[in-house]
DNA sequence: GAATCGCCCCAAAGCGCTTTGGATGATGCA
DNA sequence: TGCATCATCCAAAGCGCTTTGGGGCGATTC
């Protein structure tokens, strides 16, 4: 029983005319707040100069000299004058701002952990250029919409686009709209040219199939992310592939897709395992899933390595290390949280030039054997 | 090996004269793009009012008959006008945002995956409200700079403080720079009243205690997240409490405080394992952690709920729901993003009343019995 | 010595919105 | 009819910043 000792209110957002508007000021006003914030007009008229040329001043204009710039920069910083980014956004045209929209799926309200890591790489990014980070949180379907608002609104210069499907139709809306984006994976149907930066998806899971296959594993299964999905599209590419090229058959019954949770990777290798012929090997596409995937192998009174061999994709989440030397699971690894440092970075230059040419980045994930792979049992 | 195919390129931030700044247009305008963004001042021209009429009727205030607030309504919808948030930021004095912001441990940038339930549940809210929210993930250490830009900037109305400490400096300089805030959490050393929302921690660490000593644990080991934090300490205090209750006093040799990570509750477990005697059971603050402590178990051929107890604080995170019926872990449960969008709504409430008294929000974690825990072996 | 050129600086016009302080009729009441 | 009262609407003044389009002045050039 949840029980909260919150009192009830209501909240009143509709308009009251300016007049009924009260707003109750607290009376201790504490004496380090002496500094109260100063604007430029201010900062001007202390200096006895117009604001054109402390404006230029602190900003890096030629047109004025050494000296009052000397001058002009101590006293902004004596009187701690912060520009406000909002009338600086207005008269420039510049939001300073980069959008990200999380899809949340309906269904189950979940947010892929992974953001965090990612958003994590991406924020310090745009702290060392100079932006801000807008957050939206939307269910899936909506994002489209609200990549349109933020524009309209003036809220960014530019958004980051999470999660692509084969044939994404947030991408050409973007283009449509004169957005500046950077995809964080790939549209596969998607022509044209855009900003991406990826995983090699294909290539780690067909290395890392090959590698399991090279042990000498036949039946090996798929723990695969849900495939509308490009990143799962791919991943199941590269595993049949590396099938293929050994004359094996994908099979159905050890293929499974969905959301990524640890439940769902430990209740499709139980449904596996009770096959008559279980898989001796799982390929599974998130570190979380693996930890299902080892759960129900664990429990099932077998040992990782030994009797059943399990390879994961890692993320390199700082929470969910893949710890230990030699690691626990044998892994395929590609920090999330660089992808999303350098991917803002991509972004911002993008914004910086928007007539350039939309750069990609395709990063190599790492194969690293740990213990929780070898040779099937005899 | 990780290899990436970026190009090189250099980012100047340095300011150029406007003259020089050269943007290239793509020439490829497609048709859709037709609708171009209408401000006020077009708006208004079309309908042959004044922008004061169109914004009041937009705005709802009464000074506008029914028949020009419909023409208006129905005008703005057709040419899809959405308000530049920037300008009516400036007028207002409102920045219709809030912000958080993330510290990432320096040593090991790590960002705990709880903060993204906890901010969809916000972002929710927020999106309720018609705020915006904006993210900053700096350095431990640099929170408060942090917050005071914000403020300085005009970006935010508010701020929701994550993570704080027994004594957080942050509250009483949000207060003194008169900054709305609302705290994920309290700040038990913290004099005076300020918007918190927290789990009863104490209560919940002590009852979970409590269970385990009821089924004849006396040896019940604490792997607790880093007790600088306020959560941390009030679940030590909590069971402590408990012990003390029954007479026994805490072991340090059994407990644990640091970044709860699996791999951290991996190490833990297995040094004390090694030990001499043994705990019998194991009070863990977070599902991941307990993820590590279920492995060390396991991986030394015991069974959690048989042979050794687990009692696990469970934030409910989505993608490490503690599945199964009964659940796997024997858990406080307490959702965290629940909690984020209840903070969210106080800290919204806070910002439209500045003038009303701080709400606090104490919820009870609820205790699940699932499979982790039972008497001690004989 | 006058014309020219840079160097520094300024006043004022925006950016797109809200809000103040009327103005204009239409209406009600005596 | 005269006057106060509404109900509607508008022009203009900000919000805090950037940027345009000069202007003044000493140094250089012829």
């Amino acid at each position: 029983m949840r029980h909260c000792t919150c009192s009830i209110w209501v909240l009143t957002r509709r308009p009251v005319p300016p007049m009924v508007r009260v707003h109750v000021q607290t009376a201790h006003v504490p004496a380090t707040a002496r500094r109260r914030a100063v604007n430029l007009k201010q900062l001007s008229q202390t200096l006895g100069l117009s604001q054109t040329t402390v404006s230029r001043a602190l900003n890096g204009y030629p047109e004025v000299s050494a000296a009052t710039k000397a001058r002009v920069v101590a006293a902004a910083k004596r009187h701690d004058y912060t520009p406000n980014t909002r009338a600086k956004s207005l008269a420039t045209g510049q939001a300073m701002a980069i959008g990200h929209v999380l899809p949340t799926a309906t269904r189950f309200e979940m947010v892929n952990p992974i953001f965090a890591d990612f958003i994590a790489g991406a924020a310090t990014s745009y702290a060392r250029h100079g932006y801000e980070m807008l957050l939206s949180v939307v269910e899936d379907g909506d994002e489209a919409q609200a990549y349109r608002a933020m524009k309209a609104r003036g809220l960014v210069d530019g958004v980051i686009l999470h999660a692509p499907r084969m044939d994404d139709p947030r991408i050409a809306m973007l283009d449509d709209i004169g957005l500046p984006f950077a995809v964080h994976g790939r549209a596969s149907a998607h022509a044209g040219p855009y900003c991406w930066l990826d995983v090699d998806n294909g290539s780690a899971f067909r290395r890392a199939a090959d590698y399991l296959l090279g042990l000498g594993h036949t039946r090996i299964a798929l723990i695969n992310g849900l495939e509308q999905y490009d990143f799962a599209h791919r991943r199941r590419n590269g595993y049949v592939a590396a099938l293929a090229a050994r004359g094996i058959a994908p099979d159905p019954a050890i293929m499974a897709s969905d959301e990524m949770t640890e439940v769902f990777g430990y209740d499709s290798t139980r449904r596996m395992m009770a096959q008559d012929t279980p898989p001796t090997a799982y390929l599974v596409a998130s570190i979380i899933c693996a930890l299902g995937v080892r759960r129900a192998i664990e429990e099932a009174g077998l040992r990782m390595g030994r009797d059943v061999s399990v390879v994961t994709h890692d993320d390199v989440l700082s929470y969910l290390r893949n710890g230990g030397t030699p690691p626990i699971f044998t892994a395929m690894r590609a920090s999330v949280r660089e992808a999303g440092a350098r991917l803002a970075d991509m972004l911002v230059a993008r914004i910086d030039r928007p007539g350039a040419a939309p750069e990609t980045c395709r990063m190599q994930a790492e194969l690293t054997i740990g213990g929780s792979s070898g040779p099937p049992p005899a």
